[in-house]
RNA sequence: GCUCGUGUGGCGGAAUCGGCAGACGCAACGGACUUAAAAUCCGUCGGAGUAAAAUCCGUACCGGUUCAAGUCCGGUCACGAGCACCA
């Protein structure tokens, strides 16, 4: 019976045929989804990642699942992507052949794990029967004007081919190779996620989230209050009209609308089509040599704060609408097309980056706002107080009123307003490549962008096409996909040649898995409304400001298109840390510094490696990875199985009754302390110190053991009872010893241990007695004794008079149950 | 530059509320058993100090609050992460 891998597979085996894990939806008990954010299916095995992310939060479902709940633990593959198409592109193997073979082999090694996946209700995200969802709900998002297409500055990555969303570039860098973006002007499909900013950022105070990351989605929502103001412009002498030939409105977004007597110029972005408007034809020659500096610039410095400042005037003038001064408009490269309206007014003496533009080039530099009335503080000064000055009317208002002041003056003119803005940009989601969901629209040349008909879904993704990148989508090269009749007119039309993200893949999954077979609906809503959200969602810190934005996004818009009825798809989520090579570094095959768990597996067994994976790291933390404590573990299930070989014969027993001895009792309270600890310690995922006083545990019955004066039957209750708890983390082993001790199948059908509250009063309590702080000696003292016993108890005991050596008692003080400290003088 | 984390023995890490710092384990050292080894069991294990004690110091550093600080507050340093010309 000594565990090994023969004893995992004997178990796997058993498990599969009797369908343990099967989800029972009609089961008694309260309904728990929890879930593991799905795999890429790469061609090599599990890697360490895999094993404690899946093996320990399955441990944790285990518990759950023994403390009654229903639980419901789903697997899947996120299939699409980028890697099995580069991989076809290197060894010509076609990426549905090589994904679908990956597929098998991490589902038996995912099996071999012994987790507690319900495979019936599995999915992956290159099978037309998911992906044809996808495409519907790319429609739906359509029809209510939540995907659209426009032309916009793109990130495009020259090694991938293909253009990027702004979470996908890391430090200028593509996230996934690492190359220099480059930004490019092209007709794209976003999603509409700025329209739900405010709901995104309001909704993440209740989300039982790691703090960090709501921080990072706050960060990266990035709302900042201000207002808009407005400026009329005058070129060549004359003032501007817009195309309906009203004066022309520039307007700015700033969050300093008190130093608005203060602007000296106006900035521009230089790409903007407002840019263009604005050139006189003397400036003309010079801006576009701008344009095209700043186009290759940006890319190269763009991540130098230190770069100095450059620009080009546009030739015309913005009229200061409450001063009527005349101010010079500017194209530079500090203003960012993307952000507010593209255009900022300039204060250079209340800001860092205006002040050192208009010191370069000479513009005028006016001091509006002084820490006190005629203080003459250092310029540029940007301190958040002070009052006006130099503002006429406005002179000697507190800044953060003057705010209001001027923007509701501004306002009666109807100049100006408050304002609210977001750094997050809506999601660009159309990809250039050819391993994703066809984007299942048609360009037809009369009646224009039409969307497929739903009952033509799925839009199938070719097999025969030439995949190699030379920049252009590889599915506009397969004319058989390609040529179509309009669903409107029947007229010949093309299809879109681009793929969806596949981040729009797994921003859904998690709808899905519950109803993964349905045919006709993406899924049953009364169904998904009863089993979603998802209660405990575990994965990496890596995607805070993706994925886990991404389906934020899609739940709300999903319940604001009518199909669910809940607002947020992850009540709860973990971050499981990253482990790291034994040298510290991150893990990868260039390095060599990888560990291959499936050697260890081989070796010690599923149950040993899981165990040591929870022991040896603070599970949120993670860190380098080292062989030494793997000894520890199995010397730990070593000891479990000599004290299962102790009390196998020992009939089972109702120890309910029964008298305990001193020792007994002792026992008896690391026991239930055990249980209490463990309990608690699982279900926070703080697996180490479930570990260790399951440990403890351990160390007790051996001394109670070599103590003499055993009592079979409450022994044996106590193993059955430290099996129980350590079974979520060694299922094969524990299953073994439960029926190695004659007991029912299975260990996972027995009911979680509960500890016992008076087996955990103690009749006596060591204390420790401080003098001024520092323990100086201990005494023995009852539980129940109050402050004045024990005050008694200290000022009697021989020990306390030497150590007060003098000194006289100002103050006692008694903790209860904890200690006590003198204050001495 | 801004924002947020983290900092505890030789190592991995504990320490719900401010209440005996270092649980549990690894490594190391000493011992028992053994012809020997493995396995198992017992002991020591932050530093200084001592024959042994006593005693003092100690949770990155400096200061504060408190009877009491790893924990709270202010400042400094280091590392990590997120954002970064965001108006």
């Amino acid at each position: 019976m000594s565990y090994s891998v023969e004893i995992d597979r004997k178990w796997q085996k058993k498990w599969e045929e009797s369908e343990l894990y099967k989800f029972d939806p009609n089961k008694d008990g309260e309904k728990l989804y929890c879930l593991e954010m799905f795999s890429y299916p790469s061609g090599a095995n599990l890697h360490l990642g895999h094993w404690y992310n899946y093996s320990l939060t399955d441990s944790w479902s285990r518990m759950k699942r023994m403390q009654g709940y229903n639980v419901f633990h789903p697997m899947g593959f996120d299939a699409f992507g980028l890697p099995a198409e580069n991989y076809a592109i290197k060894t010509g193997i076609h990426p549905q052949d090589s994904t679908l073979k990956n597929i098998a082999t991490m589902e038996k090694q995912l099996k071999e794990m012994g987790a507690t996946f319900d495979w019936n209700y599995e999915l992956a995200t290159c099978m037309p029967d998911y992906y044809k969802w996808n495409q519907w709900l790319f429609i739906q998002l359509y029809k209510n004007n939540l995907a659209y297409r426009k032309n916009a500055l793109v990130n495009w990555c020259p090694k991938c081919n293909t253009v990027l969303a702004n979470e996908q570039v890391i430090d200028g860098k593509c996230e996934r190779c690492d190359s220099e973006i480059v930004r490019k002007n092209m007709t794209q499909w976003f999603f509409a996620i700025t329209k739900y900013a405010q709901e995104l950022l309001d909704c993440l105070p209740q989300l039982d989230w790691p703090e960090k990351t709501k921080k990072i989605q706050t960060n990266w929502i990035g709302r900042s209050e201000g207002s808009e103001v407005s400026f009329l412009c005058e070129k060549d002498g004359k003032q501007l009209l817009d195309e309906d030939g009203n004066p022309l409105k520039l307007t700015v977004f700033t969050t300093r609308a008190d130093t608005f007597m203060g602007v000296t110029y106006v900035v521009v972005a230089p790409e903007s089509e407002i840019c263009a408007k604005l050139t006189t034809e003397d400036q003309k020659a010079e801006i576009e040599k701008y344009r095209e500096f700043t186009s290759k610039a940006s890319d190269i410095d763009r991540m130098s704060t230190t770069r100095e400042k450059t620009g080009v005037f546009t030739g015309s003038y913005a009229i200061h609408p409450l001063n009527g001064r005349k101010v010079p408009i500017w194209a530079a490269d500090y203003v960012i097309a993307g952000y507010g309206t593209g255009v900022v007014m300039a204060v250079p003496a209340h800001d860092d980056r205006d002040f050192e533009f208009a010191t370069k080039f000479g513009l005028d530099i006016i001091r509006v706002v002084a820490s006190e009335e005629g203080a003459e503080d250092e310029l540029p000064y940007c301190e958040k107080k002070g009052v006006l000055v130099n503002s006429d009317e406005f002179n000697g208002i507190e800044m953060h009123k003057a705010i209001d002041v001027i923007v509701n003056k501004l306002a009666t003119m109807d100049m100006g307003s408050k304002k609210v803005n977001y750094r997050l940009r809506d999601w660009l989601i159309s990809r250039q490549r050819y391993w994703g969901t066809p984007i299942p629209m048609i360009h037809c040349p009369s009646c224009g962008i039409v969307p497929v008909p739903e009952e033509e879904l799925p839009v199938l993704l070719p097999y025969d096409v030439e995949f190699k990148p030379d920049g252009e989508s590889p599915l506009a090269k397969c004319d058989s996909f390609m040529n179509c009749k309009c669903p409107s007119c029947g007229a010949d039309a093309k299809r879109d040649p681009d793929t969806m993200d596949t981040f729009v893949d797994s921003s859904w999954y998690e709808l899905r898995y519950p109803d993964n077979k349905n045919s006709d609906k993406i899924f049953d809503k009364e169904w998904i409304n009863k089993m979603c959200p998802v209660d405990k969602y575990v994965g990496g810190p890596e995607h805070a400001a993706m994925h886990l934005l991404y389906s934020r996004f899609i739940c709300k818009a999903m319940r604001d298109m009518g199909l669910l009825d809940f607002d947020e798809p992850f009540t709860s989520l973990v971050h499981q840390g990253i482990i790291l090579g034994p040298d510290g570094n991150r893990m990868s095959k260039s390095r060599g510094n990888t560990v291959a768990p499936d050697e260890y597996v081989a070796k010690y067994g599923s149950d040993v490696f899981r165990t040591y994976l929870a022991f040896g790291f603070a599970y949120t933390e993670g860190g380098p990875w080292s062989d030494s404590g793997l000894q520890a573990i199995v010397k730990f299930t070593n000891r479990i199985e000599r004290l299962v070989e102790d009390v196998k014969n020992i009939p089972s027993s109702d120890i309910s009754g029964i008298t305990l001895s001193k020792e007994d009792k002792e026992l008896n309270y690391v026991l239930n302390y055990t249980i209490k600890s463990a309990t608690a310690d699982t279900d926070r995922f703080q697996f180490n110190t479930a570990i260790a006083r399951m440990m403890e545990l351990i160390n007790a019955i051996g001394k109670y053991q070599q103590a003499g004066n055993v009592n079979d039957a409450f022994l044996r209750h106590t193993v059955e009872t430290l099996l129980l708890l350590y079974a979520p983390f060694a299922p094969h082993m524990t299953e073994e010893y439960w029926e190695v001790l004659g007991n029912s199948y299975s260990i996972f059908n027995q009911a979680w241990p509960k500890f016992d509250e008076a087996a955990l009063v103690k009749d006596e309590i060591e204390i420790a007695v401080q003098i001024n702080g520092r323990v100086s000696f201990k005494v023995d003292i009852p539980t129940t004794a109050d402050s004045d016993y024990v005050e008694n108890l200290v000022k009697n005991d021989p020990r306390f008079d030497e150590a007060l050596a003098g000194r006289s008692v100002v103050k006692f003080i008694y903790v209860k149950g904890r200690l006590a400290n003198v204050v001495a003088k």
